[in-house]
DNA sequence: TTGTACGCGTTATCAG
DNA sequence: CTGATAACGCGTACAA
């Protein structure tokens, strides 16, 4: 491939003049300018990335890194980084498949050897300390979905306790008395929280929700299947049923049509995330709005702007609340 | 970031000793190893992949060109690309959002300026001569769902005639005569070679698909809606609906529903695609498998062995044909 | 307005 | 076993 080299031997100038048209340097003649670009054209000259990083110290790159591209929930939050990087011109090199520990510390540090310049971060796995460590490296890393206080200011997250309230208020608001819950299995914060959220519900409401009413699995539709069947053998009763997520509604809901049970007539559903799937189901699901694409666009704003010098203001977080979207999987009682 | 360099300098040895410990050099005292390693951690250095790329001349990276992450297609297509590189340690560099020929262009120039080894890329608004020319150019660029006669082993696709064809014929052969199809109204290859092979189904059947049964529309959800409705507008009358994609066909589902319109029983729907969505569409989705997710594992991997020096065997191609997935969208009458 | 020369962080080729 | 040193492709003071 032809170099910065090739164009000023072919153009008969100098280095320095080549690289001065390529960024629209302040001093060149207008006619040497256009020889200079011709030239380029003819011999398909296109700037080596690797070499001006180096030079400038600057990447124009932003790393991500997810646990799964397959899930749509990750694809979204992808695709929310995209708008913006897309926007001001930098490249994104991801990092998927990081569900390990292992992985997820291997994936931040090869992006760290690219010398990205931002990078927007999901991690379950990693501790809060190996985190902070990585911020205060980094000047353009963010966390998503995510809160620690310590680095407040780089954390865009979702306040999964009024979310998980918010359900279990919902719920209790029409009318229903026994709820059920199928959780992810995963022990991270996030089902924790919810949780949390729907036991603040409930006592507030005077009601309870034994364990023996809460199934975990893994947080996709199968899990959600399993934790229903096991659920109904269990023989428990219950009019309301929260999910951990859109998935796990969507498979639970599959099972208990399969069982011909009535959809919200007999058991209502709540499903959180507000992934595509919660609109396409049969009833479609009232869900818990996850603004993912929305949060993931501002982490990356906010690492490019932290990246580019900005000191991030003390005492600042970036929190968003879910809000329920009603649809039809929800009966009144 | 601590460099080569600074460890050299805090271990009291040269640069080319350091280098040797990062690389696993052939021949270096165990102990000095040792001190350079320790001392590595200590700095927290990285090996910066900027300066390795521009002296070896080889990035250990892949470019993916996509339309759109937010699409559960593509997503899964990207997830495909991310199970090879993650295995041969290869970064990937993602360029989304090219719709217009336009934005195409500058994904691939800008994946060109980073100089990855290998690229992924599905192009729909590209030219042939483009395309070959950049093939020509790019030992490691291989195209995902479209074909090339001239680059034939460079391209990874799926024969959409075959797809429309049998389609068709599992309909007809459940004993259907009143065929509608809802395609995309994008113009690109894909929705008229399905066409293609609808028609060759039905005209060896004695039947037709008159222009009148036709609706195009954007390929997602809401466009299947939209054809849905168009098509209920106009009257016809029709006993099964084949659908350009599976988001197409769950729009078109939902109108239906939502105008008491039994499905399958009044009309049978089948899907194109097989993403998750078919399995969580109620009644679950009648569809064609695409294997979009093994053909990326399989464009990764070529564009990888093409990169590292393996020359294309002349005349091979990788054409995969689509099988039809049976579920509960289609009656037999 | 244009050219020279140095350095960015590495690897690789020589000598020692 | 180890150390200079020349590239890799580019940007940029400093000269001219």
């Amino acid at each position: 491939m032809a170099t910065i080299k090739d164009i000023a031997q072919a153009a008969g100038v100098s280095l320095a003049t080549v690289s001065r048209v390529i960024n629209d340097g302040p001093k060149v003649g207008a006619k040497t300018r256009e020889r200079v670009k011709t030239i380029m054209k003819e011999l398909g000259y296109r700037p080596n990335a690797n070499a001006r990083a180096l030079v400038t110290q600057r990447s124009a790159s932003l790393g991500v890194v997810i646990a799964e591209l397959h899930d749509p929930f990750f694809a979204t939050l992808a695709h929310g980084v995209e708008t913006v990087t897309r926007k001001q011109n930098v490249q994104i090199l991801l990092s998927a498949g990081s569900i390990a520990r292992e992985t997820e510390l291997k994936a931040i540090e090869t992006l760290l050897e690219h010398r990205v310049e931002a990078m927007v971060v999901h991690s379950k796995t990693l501790d809060d300390d190996t985190l902070i460590a990585f911020a205060n490296q980094i000047p353009g890393f963010v966390l998503i979905n995510r809160y620690i206080p310590a680095i407040a200011n780089r954390c865009v997250w979702l306040d999964n306790v009024t979310g998980g309230r918010l359900m279990a208020e919902y719920a209790i608001r029409q009318g229903h008395e026994h709820l059920a819950l199928i959780s992810s299995h995963y022990q991270i914060d996030d089902p924790a929280q919810r949780l949390e959220g729907i036991r603040l519900a409930t006592s507030n409401a005077g009601l309870t929700l034994p364990d023996s009413m809460i199934e975990y699995a893994t947080p996709d539709q199968e899990g959600g299947e399993l934790a229903m069947q096991n659920l109904l053998a269990t023989g428990t009763h219950f009019t309301a049923l929260l999910a951990y997520n859109d998935a796990m509604a969507a498979g639970a809901m599959a099972v208990m049509q399969d069982h011909g049970i009535d959809v919200p007539e007999q058991v209502s559903i709540i499903g959180y995330d507000d992934v595509l799937l919660a609109k396409y189901c049969r009833p479609k699901l009232t869900t818990l709005r996850y603004p993912i694409e929305m949060m993931a666009a501002k982490a990356a704003e906010l690492a490019l702007k932290y990246a580019s010098g900005t000191a991030p203001e003390e005492g600042l977080t970036f929190k968003y609340t879910p809000t329920i979207v009603k649809r039809d999987s929800v009966a009144r009682l």
